[in-house]
DNA sequence: GGCAGTTTCGGAAGCGCTTCCGACAACCAT
DNA sequence: ATGGTTGTCGGAAGCGCTTCCGAAACTGCC
C-alpha cells in the first residue's frame, strides 16, 4: 500500500458505501453501528491504510490526549527513569508524551515564559523539580492539571520518596555502625543554586544525629553542586579537616561515586578508612559496590501517571504519594574500629 | 488574569476592532497587516492571555510542527543526552517532540504495528537502533522524512560515530601498550538479540589484532547482554580462562564498568594486573578512572536535528556524518610488564 | 485631478473530522 | 393490524483557525 497520505474520511465512507458519519462512527468505536458495517468500514480503513486526522479530530471533539513532561535533565539516569515510567502508562491510556526538556535555569525560564506547550497538552508533569511561585502562577494559565513526579511539591499533586526518612535510613545506618563523626555531602542544583532541593535529606541529617545525642559540626556539612564532580570536591573539603569524618552521608549515588574517586586517589580504603551511604540506588552502585538506599524510580512514574489519569478522569486521588525506599547494605560502609584496630591490622 | 482558557481568535479580533482574518494575519506576523494595527492585535492577545488553537491552526494551515523521538532505552544516559540534543535545536527551530519509548521488543513491535505517531509528525527520528526491514516498510507508511541518530543506518541519512574507527583507537591503545593478549566484551542488546549491534566495534577488533599480526583467539572473545552485569558476567568468563588475557577491550563503558567490579571482587588490581579500556566516555568514566574513546552525544543529537531540518526545508544534506571520537587516557590502562616485572614489584 | 499601483483589511470558503438530530426500517407487544 | 420501541444510518452544523479574493482606502505621478 502506497503512502496516501491524502485519504481522508469521505474517502473511506465511499469505499464503505456508508456516510461519513457512520464511518467516523465506526472508526471510533461509537455506539450505533451495527457489526456488519463497522466491520466493513474496519476493514476498508485497513486496507487503504486510512488514519483519522488527529488535527481534525482533536479539534472536532475538543480533546487533545497529550500530556507534557517537562523534565530538567533527561541525560541522567534518574529522569530518564522517571520518564519511562510516565510514557509507559501514559502510552498504554492513548495519550502521546510531549517532552519539554529544561536542561538549564534558561531552557527554564524559557519555558514558563512561553509556556509551548499551551492548549496543545491536557496535563503537564513536572518531573522532579521544585516549581517556583511565579512559575506556578504561569502554568495556571495553562488551565490544565499538574502533578509532580518524584519530587515533593506543596502545589500539585505528588508522588515521590519520603526523603526524610531515605535520609535517615542511610544516616542510622552509620550510627549503627557507631559512626559518631558523620561528614554529610549534600546537593543543590547548579541550574538554581538557590533553591533548597530536597530539604528532607538534609533535615534527617540533623535528626539523626540530634535523636543520637550527636552534636554536627557543621564543618563536616560541605554543599556542593549535583554531580560526580562536584562529590569529589565535597569529599575533598572534608578531608582537608584537621578531624576528617570516620563516614559520609552522600545526598545521592552520583555525589558518593565522585567522592569514592578521590578516596582512592588519596589512598584511602572504602570501607575501612571511610565508610559512605548515599541514596537512589543508581544502576551502577551495586558494581561500586556503594551501601544506599535504594528507591523504586520507573514505579514512581507509572504511579505519577496513574494518579494523573484518575485526576483527568474526575476521580479523587490522593494529594500526595510516598513510595518507600530500602537500605541496601554493600561494602562501602562497616563498623568503626578503634584507633587501634585501624592502624594495626594493616592488610 | 485568570486562565480563560475559551477564548478564541474572533474574541480578540472583536476587543481589537479587526476581523478575524486580520487578527490571524498579525497573530502568525504574515505580511499585509499595518505596524498599527498588528501592535493592536498583540497587544490585547497578550493582554487577555489568547493563544491560538494549535489543532485548528494546523487543520486549517495543513501543518504540524512535531517530529517523533523512538528511542529504545530513555533511562540510560546515552540516550538521554542524545534527546537532550536533538530536543535542544529541535525546540528552537518551533518544533514540538513527540518521545515514543520503546524500551523492550515488545513495545517495539508495537510502536511499528500501530504507528501512534502517523499523521501527528512532519519527521521521525530513530535514536540508536538499528531498524528492520519489515519495520522501515511500516515507517515508510507514515510518509515522513526518517533520519537515524547516533547509530548508522543503511536506510536513513544519520549522524554517529565511526564505530570502526573508534574501536580502533582502543585496541590500538592497547597494543601499543604491548599487549597481545587482548580480549573483547562486546554488548549486544537483549531486546533484540539476533541484531549486530554496532558490528563496526567487533571488526575493528579483528582488524587491529590482523595487523598487529596477532592471531585472533576466539575464547577472548566474550558478547553479552548490554550493561554492567552483564559486563561482569564476560569478563568472569575470561577470567576463568586457563591463560586469560592481559587487557580487555569492552564494546561500552558500562560493560567496562561491570568487568572492573569483577576484577576488584577477584583482588585483581587495574591497571597492573588487567588494563582495561572501553568506548563511550560515561559520565563516571572519569570518576573511574577509565580510559576510554570519547564520542560527543549531545553533539550527535544537535547534528542530527539540524541535518534534519535542512531535510524539512527541502535541501540537500549529507546522508551520513560521522562525529570524531577521541582517545582518552586515564588510568585503567598501562604498559604490559613481564612475568617478573609483574610478579616482583609487589608494592 | 485622475489613474494606476500599492496597502490594508473583511467576507467567506474551507481544513477533516464529530455529533446532534431526525428519518427510516425492522421489531416487539397488545 | 397498530402504535411504540429499538437500532442503524445520513444530513448538516459546527470545531477554531487560515487564506484566497476582492473591496476600499491611500499613495504617488504626470
Amino acid at each position: 500500500m502506497p503512502p496516501q497520505d491524502k485519504l481522508e474520511l469521505a474517502d473511506v465512507a465511499r469505499l464503505a458505501g456508508v456516510s461519513p458519519a457512520t464511518a467516523s462512527r465506526a472508526l471510533s468505536n461509537a455506539y450505533g453501528v451495527s457489526p456488519a458495517t463497522r466491520a466493513r468500514v474496519l476493514e476498508v480503513a485497513e486496507r487503504v491504510n486510512y488514519v483519522v486526522s488527529p488535527e481534525a479530530s482533536g479539534l472536532a471533539r475538543g480533546t487533545r490526549q497529550r500530556v507534557a513532561l517537562v523534565v530538567p535533565h533527561i541525560e541522567r539516569w534518574f529522569f530518564g527513569a522517571m520518564v519511562s515510567g510516565l510514557g509507559s502508562v501514559l502510552r498504554a491510556a492513548g495519550f502521546d508524551v510531549l517532552l519539554y526538556h529544561v536542561g538549564d535555569s534558561e531552557d527554564r525560564s524559557r519555558f514558563f515564559e512561553q509556556l509551548p506547550a499551551r492548549r496543545k497538552v491536557d496535563a503537564v508533569v513536572v518531573v522532579a523539580f521544585p516549581v517556583a511561585d511565579e512559575e506556578r502562577a504561569r502554568l495556571e494559565l495553562m488551565g490544565v492539571t499538574v502533578v509532580a513526579a518524584g519530587g515533593q511539591n506543596a502545589a500539585y499533586p505528588f508522588v515521590c520518596i519520603d526523603d526524610h526518612a531515605a535520609a535517615r535510613q542511610a544516616v542510622d545506618h552509620l550510627l549503627q555502625l557507631r559512626h559518631t563523626r558523620i561528614g554529610m555531602i549534600g546537593a543543590r542544583d547548579p541550574a538554581w543554586p538557590n533553591w533548597p532541593v530536597r530539604p528532607g535529606r538534609i533535615q534527617a541529617y540533623y535528626d539523626c544525629l540530634e535523636a543520637a545525642g550527636i552534636e554536627v559540626d557543621p564543618a563536616l556539612i560541605s554543599t556542593v553542586d549535583w554531580g560526580p564532580e562536584h562529590g569529589a570536591e565535597g569529599m575533598a573539603r572534608l578531608l582537608s579537616l584537621r578531624e576528617p569524618p570516620t563516614a559520609v552521608y552522600a545526598h545521592s549515588d552520583e555525589i558518593a561515586f565522585g567522592a569514592m574517586s578521590v578516596l582512592r586517589r588519596a589512598g584511602l580504603r572504602v570501607p575501612q578508612d571511610m565508610s559512605i551511604v548515599a541514596i537512589d540506588d543508581h544502576p551502577l552502585s551495586a558494581f561500586l559496590d556503594l551501601t544506599t538506599v535504594a528507591q523504586p524510580v520507573p514505579e514512581q512514574g507509572k504511579l505519577t501517571a496513574q494518579m494523573l489519569l484518575a485526576l483527568l478522569r474526575g476521580e479523587e486521588t490522593d494529594q500526595a504519594m510516598h513510595v518507600p525506599t530500602k537500605l541496601v547494605v554493600r561494602g562501602s560502609t562497616t563498623r568503626l574500629r578503634s584507633a587501634e584496630e585501624n592502624t594495626g591490622a594493616n592488610m
